[in-house]
DNA sequence: TTACGTCTTCAACAATTGTTGAAATTCTAG
DNA sequence: CTAGAATTTCAACAATTGTTGAAGACGTAA
């Protein structure tokens, strides 16, 4: 069984442990060696298949991407119809964004495990955070922010920007699944629960745009 | 003038370049042999006086931990004492928590906003995550949970914690400074400009906190 | 089979890594 | 000034790094 992907086989497998050890070290905590050994294989295959070792970073970001976000603008599209033509609550466009991430079966497989704790890693390097996100996963955020000020009338740009930013924020610290929060809670929290922490995060990260309406319209009764 | 900081001058120096660079590239994009040379010093000298490179590091992350601590258990403790003998406001203790590190004058110096990005590399990597972060901060940390559970009566301890993890996420991703949210909200926020970035969090996080108020009344509402 | 293009390994390279012992310099106490 | 200790540099080490060219193994079509 499972013949057809024989041909591709090692080149997958590199893939494989090229994301696994680059999520857990970084770029430069892992040797291509490494990788190799990891990936049952020599280490000039790599540089066969990919390139330099920089080449094969892009690679393994650029395998998932784009589902990831097919799979949030499928589920933000969805939640706009839904209310249309009113815009959506709030709530539904947080969970549209954060639900598609923590909630499909396949990401409790440690391969999607291991590209999140990737992407956290991208995200929080002041080396890569700015640019290697920006490339991959722009289109699908500006999609995201537009829909989300469409529920925030009169709320100013600045502060929904702020706002996603501790979206962002959250959503990182909780793809590293660095186990911190299992230690400070007592293990009442377990960071490699992701369907777990999906609904906390939300209601957390929803309250906080939702206040932004409450605070605008006090602050537009006193004029 | 300055003589007196003559002794350990060359000291400081690669702690110094050595929190610059680490900050930036993370521990195993550094090399000895750059932190020597933007100190100024020959290689071996950094061996002389921390030992290996990972002692280099964990001297480097020690040096400002305590000040960090005791800034805010300060401003903590201040605001317990206002209060008393009622619990604090809720966002008065976010306040507490964030204000120090964001608006004293000291803060803006490079090697302040050097080391919070350290601290956001190590906070967000599963390496270090977990050990790290709890032998420098876990004591701060705990006493100030202990008094937003005081302001948060009735609400869940797994809701709070979940609340924490949200909150750090937004202040690791503060402190990496990545410009990311520069250039998606076309320069509305400036990622580096940490004062004015504090009022924002602070609300949106004080919001996801006192929502949690709120919804533990309606449910004890309902039974 | 044969021949050919793709995939994989082997062996080796120049460069760089962290670390160390000895020499040279600077500081300090008497 | 002098002796001894602390600091700093110098030179070199064995190990490891990413990369490469040639040789081998594999699959496939004639």
């Amino acid at each position: 069984m499972a013949a057809e992907n024989k041909k591709q086989d090692k080149r997958e497998a590199i893939l494989n442990a090229a994301e696994n050890l680059f999520a857990k070290h970084g770029y430069d905590g892992v040797t291509l060696r490494a990788i190799a050994k990891e990936a049952g294989v020599d280490v000039a295959l790599a540089n066969y298949h990919f390139g330099p070792k920089r080449d094969l970073f892009d690679a393994v970001l650029l395998r998932r991407a784009q589902i990831l976000n097919s799979w949030r603008l499928e589920a933000l599209e969805a939640t706009v119809q839904k209310a249309a033509p009113n815009p959506p609550e709030v709530k539904d466009i947080i969970r549209a964004y954060f639900e598609p991430l923590f909630k499909r079966s396949q990401v409790q497989e440690p391969g999607w495990k291991s590209y999140y704790a990737l992407i956290a890693y991208v995200n929080s390097s002041p080396e890569w955070g700015g640019t290697l996100m920006t490339q991959f996963f722009d289109p699908m955020i500006h999609r995201f922010l537009a829909v989300l000020k469409t529920a925030l009338p009169g709320v100013p740009d600045k502060s929904v920007y702020w706002g996603y930013h501790c979206l962002s924020g959250a959503l990182t610290l909780a793809f590293a699944q660095t186990g911190r929060i299992d230690h400070l809670s007592n293990d009442l929290c377990k960071s490699d629960d992701l369907p777990d922490a999906c609904d906390y995060i939300v209601d957390f990260i929803a309250a906080g745009f939702s206040d932004m309406i409450a605070a605008s319209e006090k602050e537009t009764a006193t004029l």
